[in-house]
DNA sequence: GAAATACTGAAGTATCTGCTTGACAATCCC
DNA sequence: GGGATTGTCAAGCAGATACTTCAGTATTTC
């Protein structure tokens, strides 16, 4: 994997380890909704879910837009889609390093028995 | 989701988050292997490792197992299934939210015209 | 133009993380 | 038994993180 885009995944991992962050996302997942409104149920100040956005927006996560004094945010899809494919390329080494278990399983038993 | 659940994918995300577990992840997606072969190719300590592994196993990424005085570490498909799993069931919502962003840009389109 | 609203920025703080060192325990090999 | 190997425990530390407060800016509303 590309040095750059590792750093990238380590960013959305970080992003979606903090359980305000995800609350973050559930509360979007509703549909467009402004900063205010959005820290009301939240039990931080409006300037964390202001630190809370700028890392969700750095790695793709979510979409803000300032119009006026309002600044709207919204789900975007990007940073759950690099997710989704980093997920989708491990699964598949995973599901080889079962096989390997089942090798390493197969040579210690047969080690024991030979 | 259930609280509980909730704290898991909280542990899951914060063990994935980190570049070093992913990269212990990676080595032992080539099969099982002992802590110390772990440790080589890692510019960190044994300790780092023994506490890096102890992390992978609380969210059921990893499974280790001492014999003797080596203990062997193997991937765990049981963490990476939980992750899948709140990927799938987030990505509903996801698509849901965008479908709300259509609504929601087609409304202001209409009060902007109306 | 004054007051209210909606954020933004800087600075500080308590806690968490990843890491180290050094001492220790258990096991294997001779 | 004695020495090497493999891992573990406890303590400590530098830096990151999430959060706060307080002061400021831009925008809307009256």
């Amino acid at each position: 994997m590309p040095e750059l885009e590792k750093a990238e995944i380590d960013r959305l991992f970080h992003a979606l380890g903090d359980p305000t962050r995800r609350a973050i996302l559930d509360l979007l997942s509703r549909g467009p909704i402004s900063v205010t409104r959005l820290a009301e149920p939240l039990a931080v100040t409006l300037t964390a879910v202001g630190q809370h956005l700028q890392i969700l927006e750095e790695c793709e996560l979510v979409h803000t837009e300032k119009v006026g004094r309002v600044r709207t945010c919204r789900i975007e899809p990007a940073g759950f889609t690099r997710l989704e494919k980093w997920i989708k390329e491990h699964r598949s080494h995973w599901e080889l390093s079962l096989d390997r278990l089942g090798e390493f399983l197969a040579e210690e038993d047969e080690n024991a028995n030979g």
